[in-house]
DNA sequence: TAAATAGTGTCTATCAGACAATATCGT
DNA sequence: ACGATATTGTCTGATAGACACTATTTA
């Protein structure tokens, strides 16, 4: 079979949730041939025969190489070219997901594979060209939290809007340095009429202070 | 050569373009199965041994097929899985141009193959999942006019700002009886300042009325 | 001067950021 | 009552839409 007329597709996926106060971007350390023993972006190579959408290759590879399910995919951007991938000419389609850390660490610890979580800002020089495939994403992620979109999935099920605002600064927040603050007045208000989320009528976090209402993402919620 | 176990990689273009005061996308007649015969839009299979992008791609279609030549090419999203080409499984890559009509005219109108213009709004039945790529490139465009992007290849070399805010307004315009109209005042004030296009210092448009600025776009403007 | 369109100014409702005030818990 | 955080309210500057006004050409 000659690689040479025919193009690898494959499906790379940038997982991103919140450590350390930051955040981060899952990295998987290659197995096997090319760039073995490097840091790159859980992916998966098509198989026709198998996969019914491009989309199934990504949760595919998440799945097998990290026993990890997402809830949502979004598809973001393609990659090609001849020289990206030693094997030959490639395409690769850039899927973004986000997923709360200990859903992860749940599912993911007794894998043999290594992984790792990179800050979004601060990644290393990964395999073929990941590192691109980690800046569009995050650039991306953060362009629509910046634009209002909620990234509810970093966040626990249910949760209270002091945690969503937090999640929103330390996804726009692109240094640790930064002391960037939403404003909590203006956050709310614009929550608003949010079809995104709903309360969960008689649950609240409690503590020393005022009891905090619970929230969950709506049924068909995506992002 | 197994097409079964590799999928089909190709390039399709949504150029848009604006006719009988309407956003307009350019359709080919297949001339080759499958679907031989049907309208589709123009775009062409990957070949690794001659494109060195998947852009490249897109390009000589636009060239081999019509004679065209785009400034500038928006990749947009992917369709794929393994019906929407009788072929097999399959990859498409949607990518979207805007051309002034009479560009297209004038490089285009003495090939032979059968070419026609359908409302962006009004596309009937098209070959393989291209009705979809279509209402994909369109909400696109739409969205991003909307979110303060100007489409200025619609528009010729040297345009005022009341052609401007008219093609604006076609591009916006989802039906012809839709009377939408934009301020002049608010869409002048917010183009102050705006880097993507510039003023061509001395020269207007002149008619039976005061003459009006000619500008044209900034050297390095992309959409 | 009239017609026609170019270009600018004003008024106001709305909204986001800044900041303050109030509410309700555990202790 | 106190500490702590939740939740709501007020003030204000910026902005977009609506609309009116001025400017400059040809006929």
């Amino acid at each position: 079979m000659n690689h040479k007329l025919f193009p690898l597709v494959s499906a790379d996926i940038a997982l991103f949730s919140l450590g350390d106060d930051r955040l981060q971007v899952l990295l998987v350390r290659r197995t096997d041939a090319p760039h073995k023993g490097h840091w790159a972006l859980p992916g998966a190579v098509l198989k026709p025969e198998i996969d019914q959408r491009l989309e199934d290759t990504a949760r595919r590879a998440l799945r097998e190489k990290l026993g990890v399910e997402v809830p949502f995919l979004q598809q973001l951007r393609v990659f090609d070219g001849p020289l990206r991938d030693p094997r030959g000419w490639s395409v690769s389609v850039l899927y973004c997901a986000l997923l709360q850390r200990d859903r992860v660490r749940a599912t993911a610890q007794f894998r043999v594979d290594e992984i790792c979580w990179a800050d979004a800002d601060a990644v290393g020089d990964l395999a073929f060209d990941h590192r691109a495939h980690v800046a569009a994403a995050r650039d991306d992620l953060r362009g629509r939290v910046r634009d209002r979109a909620l990234p509810l999935h970093l966040l626990p099920e249910k949760f209270t809007l002091t945690q969503l605002q937090r999640v929103c600064e330390l996804v726009l927040r692109q240094d640790s340095s930064d002391p960037l603050a939403l404003d909590k007045g203006a956050f709310r208000r614009r929550l608003t009429g949010c079809q995104d989320f709903e309360a969960v009528e008689g649950e609240f976090e409690r503590g020393p202070q005022r009891p905090a209402q619970l929230y969950r993402a709506s049924p068909g919620f995506r992002f």
